[in-house]
DNA sequence: AAGAGTTGTCGGCCTTTCCGACAAATAGC
DNA sequence: GCTATTTGTCGGAAAGGCCGACAACTCTT
């Protein structure tokens, strides 16, 4: 039954599974590579031999996606997936492949998911199926019979089937997955706190994914992951084509669309800056968190991590302390204690006639700093990249501006 | 789980499910197909539409043996096979494709049955395993523990695979299978009497395959069935290639190779000859049945069915009291009650230089009728086949040299 | 803050599964 | 035919699964 070899899955499928926050760039499509942030998602505390190496590689690679594999780990059922990046030569004439847009609209994948709790794992051999849940997935049942109840074939990650026998129980009344629930537990090493997303294609067609809360990863595996990383880091640096492995639960991605990375860095971002950033929970319902830049921080002039905020919400994970700008929004809505940031975008762009097969990194080491930043402890600096030919500058004088008033 | 496909089964476990005794031509080997047969293995009982249809064709059709598909019933687990057979026009030119040996040599399957009793297949979900099976297959177990277990994966003629766990237990000892047990007996609908046969191959993996005591053939589907052989025998009688399946449990193969039939078409079959005849039992082991043959009856000079026997065993299915020649053999050793038959072989024949593209009948009218046939109420003729190119003759004159010491 | 709806956990009961006892059937001498 | 071994069936015991009761939690207003 349990097969060794990584399950290809159904794009939209996968999608759910990894939840709509996730962000799997197209085939063909330009992308930034952040060889930090995939040193980091191998291993959140690299060794200090492949932070040196990736602090003298460049910190971001301009890249076309040349292939994409939506996969299942045949062992936990989770999704990831598996890129083929080929690093793009500045200037070279080579002619971009169109970028297949891959919604196909009419067909649709709703979904629903629980955090199952320790009764669903260990008790009783049921599971307490989300109203919600019976109510978008599965086939409406009798709700007046006696005993409502049917039979629900549901498959899995690897196109599994599993036959569970769904009712409505109990007072009050709930739904419940009874027969073969207990089986699924077992087989799938489910413990309380693990996720489970339900789903249910245009066809009908019922289908259920797992998300762990455990991630035992050993220390082995991680020194592995880690070689295999730096691997891929000199291959990307001798623009070669290059295989990443992106886990959607481990962090952010570190291939990024091109547009978002561009467009977010057109931003002036500085620190006080009330900004966002929307999260899908487990249910997938949506929540936002608030919270303010308090450091530019980025040394070479690496965008991966250049923002350090501070959330107003307690749980946040370490590694959302320090992002990347196409990973937050400016908070609009959301008054600032202190300051009115204007919503304009201000950019300096320049036309570039130089062509250099290497990133431009033009750094400004003059420095201006404001009062407010400095009351802040916080460094302004004016940082310039060059993304796909565009000088792009951030941390600009707008500081000054606004000090000035 | 369950498959609407049939399944494509490994040959060496599809010849062990089916039992040693069945006989399935080799790809490209040359065969003689029987009409009548094939119409018998559908239908015990055809309807005289059919029959009189079979009458008017030749009664065995010289093939090749175009395809070969060793199959699995996706609802009984039962194996058969699907053959594309290509009748040979006499004196063709077509060089017949080399017969491929397909004994790979190295690897072998070893196996054991058990018919199931009541109790296993009902009372409280456990089977008692015969002694051999779980010597012969199983890997063995810690038998001096106190209580010895292990888990074995089974693997069904789909490709599914069963665990079940495997004890050593009560008093006397015995081996039996306890978790997944009932499962079993569940989904694969088994009852009493029906058998298993487990499998062990040469890299050590289990199989486990099914013969059903009961055979539930409607009569819609019967006559389906009946249809479906009369258009192969309409193409075969064209000399179009056809196609037949073929259930071993349903009665011996109507498809046998060219050198059987003619080899046991060359001796002198007669009225009070002692035959026999080896049967394999489910549970693998061998028994012999011993019989006289008591009529010469082929009506039109048909070989299917041409000796009648009675067995001197009582469990005798009905339909092999009328057999081919080439299904029994001569028994040497069993003492004649009456006379003792040379075991010379007597044959006649006759080199053919008319190229026709049809089986040449020649009957002899002229009946010669001995004493010792005249008391046994058996009818002595002479019948001459030609079986590819060579003229044989059954039912000589030996019976009137025999008569006359 | 209160009410309605939802869902986590528990104990009881019923079913299924697992076990050795015993006896019946079979194989071996 | 006798004995040794194997295996079919049974009743009791243990485990697993299904149920509503009740309470805690969440969401809405």
């Amino acid at each position: 039954m349990a097969l060794l070899q990584p399950s290809l899955v159904d794009p939209k499928i996968w999608q759910s599974c990894a939840g709509d926050a996730v962000k799997i760039p197209k085939l063909h499509s330009k992308v930034y590579y952040f060889p930090l942030g995939h040193l980091e998602h191998a291993n959140p505390n690299p060794n200090t031999e492949s932070l040196s190496l990736i602090n003298s590689c460049r910190p971001f690679i301009p890249c076309i996606i040349s292939s994409v594999d939506l996969l299942a780990d045949p062992q936990t059922d989770e999704v990831y997936t598996k890129l083929l990046l080929t690093p793009v030569i500045d200037g070279s004439s080579v002619e971009p492949l169109e970028v297949h847009d891959d919604d196909d609209g009419d067909d649709y994948v709703v979904s629903s998911g629980k955090t199952i709790s320790q009764s669903d794992a260990n008790n009783g051999g049921a599971f307490s199926v989300p109203s919600k849940c019976a109510k978008l997935i599965f086939p409406p049942l009798e709700l007046e019979a006696k005993l409502p109840a049917q039979e629900l074939s549901i498959t899995d990650v690897h196109g599994n089937v599993w036959e569970f026998r769904h009712v409505y129980r109990g007072n009050p009344k709930r739904h419940m997955f009874t027969h073969n629930w207990s089986q699924f537990v077992d087989k799938k090493k489910l413990v309380g706190g693990d996720s489970l997303i339900f789903m249910k294609n245009s066809t009908g067609k019922i289908y259920v994914g797992i998300r762990r809360v455990k991630k035992i990863a050993a220390a082995a595996v991680v020194q592995k992951k880690e070689l295999v990383v730096m691997e891929a880091v000199k291959l990307a640096e001798k623009n070669e084509a290059f295989e990443v492995v992106y886990h959607p639960t481990a962090g952010d991605n570190f291939v990024v669309d091109a547009k978002v990375v561009e467009d977010a860095m057109k931003i002036n971002w500085n620190c006080g800056m009330r900004v966002k950033r929307s999260l899908k929970n487990d249910d997938s319902s949506i929540s936002v968190q608030h919270g303010t830049i308090t450091n530019l921080c980025a040394p070479s002039n690496r965008p991966w991590g250049m923002l350090q905020v501070k959330w107003n919400e307690a749980k946040v994970l370490e590694n959302t302390l320090q992002v990347g700008p196409w990973q937050i929004e400016y908070s609009f809505d959301a008054p600032s204690l202190h300051l009115q940031y204007p919503p304009t975008k201000r950019v300096k762009v320049a036309e570039d006639y130089t062509l250099s097969n290497d990133i431009q990194e033009v750094r400004h080491n003059s420095f201006s700093t404001s009062k407010f930043v400095e009351a802040n402890n916080c460094n302004t600096r004016k940082v310039t990249f060059k993304l796909f030919g565009t000088i792009i500058q951030v941390g600009s004088d707008v500081d000054d501006s606004l000090a000035k008033k």
